[in-house]
RNA sequence: GUGGUUGUAGCUCAGUUGGCAGAGCGCUUGGUUGUGGUCCAAGUGGUCAUGGGUUCAAGUCCCAUCAUCCACCCCA
């Protein structure tokens, strides 16, 4: 293993044979989205880094330590993307959009950065795909996107997810929610853990995420719980979202103590969650944010979005057994027996390609046994072995590779048989 | 970032109290001229993660580094 370069601590190769199960879910999530819709925006891998610190928080973790950072020759601090709603608004902002049309459904999926420590469902470039909608402030479009959520991953055929759902209200009650909470909890600070009086002063919704058993007691017994400090039109508009949930026959669990980790949301937030994939559990994390845009210095406009990790699907896919193998591709594979052949043959390949079936052959001069190995491993339909005698007759025996039977067929007429 | 786990062939893994580096699978070539899958045979393939140390002798013991996986943290 000496002097062989390594890929970068975090990140991996989808390899060849494993890339089918990728382009299986993608081929899924393109025709769902299509379904209900969306429109696919693609934006670039790096933004300005100020565009980060502003939607997803100063004093977040993905700001503070885990942003992928440099200086670009202009000596501007440039990102690479740690979320993808922040990009997504940016263009929105940045095309005027609300001006081509007061509402716009939107999804997009690509690679993303962060400079977290490595586990399973993890990794420091990960792939997530989302969806936003912009232009209602409506409990119908939070139903929406949660729909879409919910129908991805019943029509991936994954079995073991809860949806959890709550509202954490609009910024003004939020805030005045948070200083309830610290003044109930401050009595009990001394007593949480060390994690949890850090968390205190920082981001104190998180206390309601500790694991820890005392600090899980101490906050079933004195937190208040925010929807009990939310105002008549944020409770309705929670209950609206519920009851079109209902009529959906969409099933969700209220967990009154979820909080998200990015700033930005405001009233619905939800999250889906795998029950068989080990600490990193969250498939899905969204919810409204209302304020994002005009935070971004774009005028006034609600939305609501998601964003889900591809990595954690496709394990816990895999755990399922939702994978079947690579179905057959190749039509047909062709062995030219030496170099007296070899010339034919490929002209041979050319023509069945050019009408639309898939043709492979040998590169590698080798024996007919050796090139029927490779045929098999390839799984191919068809193979045909093509030498002198073939040449003579302007006949070829084309071989099922199933029933291992041949049929002799003019060298002319291969595509006629193929179209049978 | 903190704690722990593991690192031997392309893959999955054995390797005894320290004594010649192994198996299965895969791959290559054969098993009478030009036909795969099953079977049989032979072959290919490893600086035992890396660097030090102890020892006559280290895959095995000790230290460090790197990587990996798991939990915390964070989050999708």
């Amino acid at each position: 293993m000496k002097n062989k370069i390594k890929s970068v601590k975090g990140t991996y190769d989808l390899l060849p044979s494993e890339i089918y199960k990728w382009q299986e879910v993608e081929n899924k999530l393109r025709s769902i989205f299509s379904l209900y819709n969306f429109l696919e925006i693609r934006t670039p891998i790096f933004e300005k880094s100020k565009l980060f610190s502003r939607s997803v928080g100063e004093f977040t973790d993905i700001v503070n330590k885990e942003m992928y950072s440099f200086l670009d020759k202009g000596k501007e601090s440039l990102t690479l993307r740690p979320e993808l709603t922040a990009s997504v608004v940016r263009s929105y902002i940045e095309h005027n959009f609300q001006q081509i049309s007061s509402i716009h459904k939107i999804w997009y999926y690509g690679p993303l950065f962060r400079q977290e420590k490595p586990q399973s469902g993890r990794y420091r470039q990960f792939v997530q795909f989302g969806a936003e909608i912009f232009g209602s402030a409506y409990p119908e479009s939070d139903v929406e996107l949660i729909d879409l959520a919910y129908t991805i991953y019943t029509q991936l055929g994954l079995k073991k997810w809860t949806l959890y759902i709550n509202t954490l209200g609009k910024k003004k009650n939020r805030k005045k929610y948070i200083d309830i909470l610290k003044e109930s909890l401050l009595p009990y600070k001394d007593k949480l853990c060390k994690n949890c009086k850090n968390r205190f002063d920082k981001n104190i919704l998180r206390l309601f995420d500790c694991k820890n058993r005392q600090c899980k007691k101490i906050m079933n017994e004195h937190a208040p719980l925010i929807i009990d400090h939310l105002s008549t039109e944020e409770k309705d508009y929670f209950e609206e979202v519920k009851s079109l949930l209902d009529k959906l026959n969409i099933k969700y669990e209220v967990d009154p103590t979820m909080v998200r980790g990015l700033d930005y949301y405001t009233n619905t937030i939800f999250e889906i969650r795998s029950e068989n994939l080990g600490s990193q559990d969250a498939l899905c994390g969204g919810g409204r944010y209302d304020n994002l845009v005009e935070d971004l210095g774009g005028s006034s406009t609600p939305a609501v979005g998601f964003a889900a990790g591809m990595e954690r699907l496709l394990i816990a896919m895999e755990k399922e057994k939702l994978f079947k193998n690579e179905s057959n591709k190749l039509d047909i594979f062709i062995a030219p027996m030496n170099e007296n052949v070899r010339e034919r043959a490929i002209q041979i390949v050319k023509e069945i390609r050019n009408n639309r079936y898939s043709v492979d052959m040998d590169f590698q001069r080798r024996s007919v046994k050796a090139m029927m190995r490779e045929a098999n491993r390839k799984n191919a339909k068809y193979s045909i072995v093509i030498g002198e005698n073939e040449l003579q007759s302007g006949e070829v025996n084309i071989k099922n590779m199933d029933s291992g039977k041949e049929k002799t067929v003019k060298i002319d007429r291969i595509n006629d048989f193929l179209s049978k």
